[in-house]
DNA sequence: CTTGAAGCTGCCGCAGCGGCAGCTTCTACG
DNA sequence: CGTAGAAGCTGCCGCTGCGGCAGCTTCAAG
């Protein structure tokens, strides 16, 4: 007892195509070829092609199915590694719908006050894109940059994403400070960098050398100083010349 | 003040293939491009260029992108639009983890118990591959049909699984009649067909003659036919004369 | 014998690039 | 001023899992 290939495909409800589709890359041939190039399948094939169906409604790939079918993998050992694929895609997924919604409300609140904001928020530049690059700049203090990994590690999504909105606000505020046509070196300015310097103090302390290494970083890392351009330009030697004059002020 | 594509890209952090990608399909631009062919990018495209990539963090393809840079759809109905999609995502990759949990647990238990079952359980054959046309053979009976599609639909996946189950339990054990040698008429299989009869009752009042339309369901629906006889050559019409053998022995 | 259904083999397209090949152009150094 | 090496360019193939053609052949029923 054999079918042809749109029995086959009418029994299973998937379509010729498919079949010849699983033909073509190995993973299903039929039983028999007739002389004219026409498919016939028997029972085997049709139970194998349910093992392909369950195996491709469970979401895996047609390689790997190919593999467990041929018992080079061990079929538990594949769907252990899958499930693990698909609970960290599914939390993804998840973390990334909670941003969208934080996206989405923060939009809605900036259009009521007469939209101040753009998508382009500030706290989505380059460097929140690449968090692991951040602290790229601080090569000459390596096992800061070691510790730092660390700790940013440890945060969860919504931490990193709080820092960022915060570390972009003062961006904004600093960015007003110069609008405004404020010296890097005027009181309201070396106010708000002490601020600053107190809360990466309390992360913890930070000597004068690496503080001047991160002012440098304002305008010599790549990433950082294209963020704070990308606020205002001019912004990022405003926060080193800041940063410079705070420590030679105060840090001597 | 302009860049050249690297330069662009060891800021941005992505590469120089995905700048010219971008070009390609229109997506971004550069600002001008020199006699030599060399793409030159100038603040504004960097701007842009950070637009794209927070979007694309987000998961937004690269055409919807392109829409909302180019401002022929809104924003935030995109965004939201966008998040019900990535809910809908997650929630499948959920449902989907769960039934690979199952999967595996059901393996492993087989495989303590001497491998009796193999990854192409019954429960997951084409009728349970394709729910959705279970009842299309019910088509005589279009208000039942509406009427299971409602209540399959109200089911919660566990409980669609868990019904499945039963439903390949039964025809295993059916099979196991068959494979002993009792006619279909026997009292053990009659008993069996009983407690099926009862139960498709519980759900709601079956006249006989749609319980002989689903018997003969059983050899005549492609899909239910090849369910059955990938379980046992000759399941479905031992079936069907069980059934058969009961209506006219009990619902005469 | 004819006709319509079903079969076949290609090839293009989809998203978003990665990774070549093969050629040209810039930049720095001697 | 010549040259090497880096960086630029334009294609084209490949990936996943088929859908959807086109163009031709073959089957099955009347």
């Amino acid at each position: 007892m054999d079918w042809p290939i749109a029995e086959v495909a009418r029994m299973s409800g998937v379509t010729a195509r498919t079949l010849r589709h699983y033909d073509e890359i190995g993973l299903l041939p039929p039983a028999r070829i007739g002389s004219n190039g026409h498919r016939y399948y028997e029972e085997r094939q049709l139970l194998q092609l349910q093992q392909i169906l369950v195996l491709r409604a469970l979401g895996v790939g047609l390689t790997e199915i190919a593999r467990i079918l041929g018992e080079q993998v061990d079929e538990l050992d594949a769907l252990r590694g899958h499930h693990r694929q698909l609970v960290a895609e599914r939390d993804r997924l998840d973390a990334l719908a909670a941003t969208v919604s934080r996206t989405i409300a923060d939009l809605e609140r900036s259009r009521k006050d007469g939209t101040p904001m753009t998508i382009n928020r500030p706290e989505n530049l380059f460097e929140g894109i690449q968090p692991a690059d951040v602290d790229a700049s601080l090569r000459d203090f390596p096992e800061h940059a070691e510790a730092a990994r660390r700790a940013s590690a440890a945060m969860s999504p919504e931490e990193v994403e709080a820092g960022q909105r915060e570390r972009t606000a003062r961006m904004i505020r600093l960015a007003e400070q110069m609008a405004a046509g404020h010296p890097a070196d005027a009181e309201p300015v070396q106010t708000m960098i002490d601020e600053e310097y107190r809360l990466l103090g309390a992360v913890r302390s930070v000597p004068t050398e690496e503080y001047l290494a991160i002012a440098r970083s304002c305008t010599e890392h790549e990433q950082w100083s294209a963020a704070y351009e990308a606020i205002a330009p001019g912004l990022a030697a405003y926060q080193r010349a800041a940063m410079e004059a705070y420590a030679a002020a105060r840090l001597a």
